[in-house]
DNA sequence: GTCTATAGCTGGATAGAC
DNA sequence: GTCTATCCAGCTATAGAC
């Protein structure tokens, strides 16, 4: 990707808006991180709420389809959630404020994003189909019994709260940040180990 | 709690920041909420940012004296985290955007939270202590090996996640809220299960 | 205590020179 | 394309009448 001033101020924004939230959000701060003006921003991209939705929309593109890559395919169940862990860990490691920003900025719904996000994403994750899978792994009495949404819940939760909770959880149990992060080192493979303990019939 | 316009203006003040984070809350919208005039609230309580601190204090004393009456007595590991579970499932479920305006806000880092809420606090859990207990039944083999940490981290996230998630959610994999809010009615019961399976030897 | 009116500022957006 | 200067709406906060 060529450094233009247009992905330099599509790379402030997003770091930007990803930490402060749309809201929260200056254009000024932008504008000072891109190491440029203030009126470059409209020139390239007309206003805030169209910035925002192309940072947005990038965001969502780092995450949907890595759903995709590790649900399709020929795994087992346990196989595929395996894969799921692993990439999303590691892809929360890399953008920590990235889950919140997501998660936040959808509750506020500013966004009707499935339409345009179905779209234009190259891949989309087939749920019903990775349902199927389990039902037909617990019939076979591979896995123990657990709707299928909530096994799913259940993954997504252990990967995603303990990165979105890191500031409470330090301050509450009172240990330090970095210690924190160390700990989160083996965090995918906790997460795995006690997935499968809780799936083995 | 008698109706008092101090207390009116609270519950509006929390209905608003909890809905709309901090930098999204508007005085005005906090007034129209009240049914009262704008000034009233500097009246009462001077600033955004002195009405937002009672708000959150108030929220974060609404969640971790729970922690601390789920952990102290003298159940099992498996007993307490049923009750942490159960607890926050329901209060959650009355509460929905509680845990994410909490996150956010947080992370925004707008709150030194810690030293203000600890003295304020009447209950504030033992976490070194309940880790201990959790070492301890390990080593009788009661329960599997796993850092204390890390258990705590998966039985929050699995009661978390699903609820500040649910918008996310439920537009990726195409479910109506209401079938999704349906679906965790069953949730407490569910994580409670998972957590068993995973955590018996 | 409660209201109306308004001050004062912040921040998104634009005009216009270069 | 990039900058400086500026406009103007929207917001917090206050003054002042009742």
């Amino acid at each position: 990707m060529p450094e233009t001033t247009e992905t330099t101020i599509l790379a402030a924004a997003k770091k930007v808006f990803i930490k402060k939230g749309y809201a929260g959000a200056r254009m000024q701060a932008i504008a000072d991180e891109a190491g440029i003006n203030k009126a470059m921003l409209h020139y390239y991209y007309r206003s805030k709420e169209k910035l925002f939705r192309v940072v947005f929309e990038q965001a969502m593109m780092g995450l949907i389809p890595k759903l995709d890559e590790a649900l399709s395919g020929n795994g087992s169940v346990v196989e595929k959630l395996e894969k799921v862990v692993r990439a999303y860990v590691a892809h929360i490691q890399e953008n920590e404020h990235l889950p919140l920003f997501v998660l936040h900025e959808i509750a506020q719904n500013r966004i009707e994003f499935i339409a345009s996000m179905k779209s234009k994403a190259a891949r989309f994750p087939n749920f019903p189909q990775f349902f199927m899978q389990i039902i037909q792994e617990q019939e076979a009495g591979k896995i123990r019994a657990i709707l299928p949404v909530h096994l799913l819940l259940n993954i997504l939760g252990m990967v995603v709260f303990p990165f979105i909770a890191k500031p409470v959880f330090c301050n509450v149990i009172e240990i330090p940040e970095a210690d924190f992060d160390s700990l989160m080192k083996d965090r995918a493979d906790v997460i795995v180990d006690f997935m499968k303990n809780a799936l083995t019939p």
